[in-house]
DNA sequence: GTCACGGTAGTACCGGGGTACCACGGCCTC
DNA sequence: GAGGCCGTGGTACCCCGGTACTACCGTGAC
């Protein structure tokens, strides 16, 4: 029997998580948080073998709150679940120590074995996700540069986190969203748009908007 | 008995709804699609009294999709769920003839109710949204009429000064830069701006340079 | 005549964006 | 160890962008 607590801070999104786990017969639904904080202490309380986390929730978020559950040496294993497939929290969610990372996209059949799964120690990544992640990873070892299809110098000069800043400047994200979904500091974030804006001859973050749709770093 | 069709790409959230839906014994769920154009097939077919629309779907969003099923005559309401309150959306939606509006953050008693509402004629808006819609509203009534082959319906209530200055903003120009350009004070331009950000459901200007690429206003 | 609408223009206000700095830790390469 | 790059963070400052509200004029519809 596999004991789960959900994170989420939407009640009709908890709602539909409670009903598929519990018309499951190897699983029960212990408790259920609304914020970060609800999560770390009731999972200190009830020792759940799977922690179903929201990333985006009020207060503490999952990210922080998954940090600070597998910092805890517990055995309890952390499922995050997040409505985009947004590279940035797969990497922050893993590297907080979570054992799989979920888009809510998925069919619930997906959830329950990404639930087993990960219930059963082993680790379970969106599919979509996979490949990226892979790449990101191999980018970052050393020898990593064989990818010639640099598409546009404007892009040249950007460091990976730089590129990173263009493609969410380039979905409309304000400096406080992106500090607030990339975990960063508003200050921090300011200075990477800065050197954005620098580095692709940008005015402005508007001028950065089009220079993404123009190079295709993000598209219509 | 209310019959409802939920449209949400996103098979979680609608098994989420369904349950919570068939848990009531004066509702039915007919069918479900995963995106607009389903949903309005699915509408033609069935004809349920409700549909449960998100907003973001792929290939036809949850707006076109409640424009073309409310043009139909058809006496079947839309409720529009989204998970964010942006005003953007209530505002197309709305303009697209939807009964009702609520943010997915609702209580599971809220979105029955809403249903139940919406299903015996009433509208419904979520509480968070009501003050700024009718703020929204005072100024310019939703525009009726003119909408026939406009290729995106986010253009459609434009004028076409508008359409001009929204063209402009796609270039990255400044509203200094604007004003100069085409003859006119800032403070028109600022005006002009203001309604093309209301009437395309833009937060910013940032929000509206990405609007102008995702309608093809203007291209890459 | 009058009403609605589009285009023009103004004022006042404020919050976010952008800039200019500086600073520190980690990592890699000489 | 020294230097450089990168990512992170901070402070202080200014200005543009966006909003709210008001106003006038011309045109077309009724």
């Amino acid at each position: 029997m596999t004991t789960v607590l959900i994170a989420d801070d939407q009640p009709l999104q908890r709602f539909g998580f409670r009903m598929l786990l519990e018309s499951q017969d190897d699983m029960t639904v212990l408790d259920e948080a609304a914020n970060g904080t609800e999560a770390v202490r009731k999972t200190a309380d009830l020792r759940p073998d799977v922690v179903l986390m929201d990333v985006r929730m009020p207060g503490l978020d999952g990210i922080e709150a998954t940090r600070r559950i597998t910092a805890s040496g517990d055995r309890t294993r952390v499922l995050i679940l997040t409505t985009f497939d947004l590279d940035e929290y797969a990497y922050a969610g893993l590297r907080a120590g979570a054992s799989g990372f979920l888009v809510k996209d998925a069919q619930p059949e997906d959830l329950l074995s990404g639930i087993r799964a990960v219930a059963s120690g082993d680790a379970v990544v969106a599919p979509g996700l996979t490949r990226r992640l892979l790449d990101a990873y191999v980018h970052h070892l050393p020898a990593g540069g064989t990818e010639s299809a640099q598409p546009d110098p404007r892009l040249a000069a950007l460091t990976d986190r730089e590129r990173e800043i263009l493609t969410v400047i380039g979905k409309g994200w304000t400096n406080t969203e992106i500090a607030e979904r990339l975990h960063l500091a508003e200050s921090t974030v300011k200075t990477h748009v800065g050197r954005v804006l620098a580095k692709t001859g940008s005015r402005d973050r508007v001028q950065a908007v089009i220079c993404a749709y123009e190079t295709g770093l993000v598209q219509p």
